[in-house]
DNA sequence: GTGGTCTAGACCACA
DNA sequence: GTGGTCTAGACCACA
């Protein structure tokens, strides 16, 4: 279910945050699911223990999951932070960047416009 | 013209390299143009002249820019590589990554087909 | 099994990369073994980390090696990339400069025929 | 007759040098034809003097051809120095270089031994 | 322990 | 004056 690239430039503990949060966008991990242990997870995809919980740390920093003591990891209610102004910022910062490499690809509005429909019917 | 954002988490030279693609883009450097020269840029941006050089170079590696020997750097003429596969693949990761973070800030897709064009007219 | 002459006129990391190269060539290093790590290899040649690095850098642009984050580095599977026009303009003139080079020495033909296939002896 | 590539990455005195060699071999300069001053070549070529002088100089060195004071410079008598074994072990590094780029662009002995031979038949 | 980023500063080749 | 190479050394993210 989840698979981690250990020659990818993005760090190990965030492919598994994407991972995990696609998971539960696409609806394979319900609220209220319980998530492999840290331990579980680091032998299944073969990653230190640290990096794996340096993973769940962060999901549970932006409340997507909730560890209940002596009882483990699970998946959060539905929780939708009001956008800070940081954030939007930064989301619009990286959809820059996306335009900018598009182009330089010779692959215009259209293109980009297409590729976001196709992920969100992914989902 | 350029900008840099000491507290932000992307390296200062993948700034540089951002803000100079954007001003092409936005026409504001056009093909020939000369770049400042990594001294005055460095010293523009208060940055340490290696930094500014290391950023050039990826330009030049990504025929953005254009170094003649012993008179500087200018904008190249307008180049655009056919895009492969791992490019397309990590645009589309980008993509996704957007798609997910936009929907934990409960914004959706009309917000983010907005946000695309925005974008567009910026250029 | 890397030696560096500090005296020649090719830079020290260029160096570096056609000693690997090499290394791989003769099959002294096969995919997957680890490279010695950047700070290793520059106490063994006596240069400056930043130097090996920046050699490693290069080979992993060229997808001769690859990094794997925290674990160090290692030779990557066999890869060829079709070549393109300019890199074969560029053997070309490599192979030109080295003709006239020899013509004023008083070496024809044969002479480099001969090394050309010495030096395929070698590997 | 000479032609310049100002964005190349050798150098624009070693391409005066590599230019006129080639132009010797092939018999287009002969010994005792008289090349253009400095200056003149310099505006033919739209190059700093300083480089087009360094060019010549370096010739002279070479003894490719000889400064006459008052009349000019001249294409010198055919002269083969004997191969010191330092220019014998460059060429070599060269060559091996070739051969070894060559093989990571999956070209093989047979493709080499060709080139070779096409270069030899265009002089 | 691994590589990545950045600074400060020297020296050099080139035009 | 231009960029390229190299050293020395700090600090950081990652595993």
């Amino acid at each position: 279910m989840i698979e981690i690239n250990s020659k990818s430039s993005t760090p190990i503990y965030e492919q598994i945050i994407n991972e995990i949060k696609e998971c539960i966008l696409k609806g394979i991990l319900k609220p209220g699911d319980k998530l492999p242990s840290v331990r579980e997870l680091s032998t299944m995809i073969t990653a230190n223990p640290n990096t794996v919980a340096k993973a769940y740390k962060e999901l549970e920093r932006s409340k997507t999951i909730e560890v209940i003591r002596g009882k483990g990891t699970f998946v959060a209610e539905n929780y939708t932070p009001s956008p800070t102004d940081d954030k939007l910022e930064e989301l619009k910062e990286l959809m820059k960047k996306i335009v900018i490499e598009a182009h330089y690809m010779g692959l215009d509005k259209n293109y980009l416009s297409n590729l976001l429909n196709d992920i969100y019917n992914e989902f």
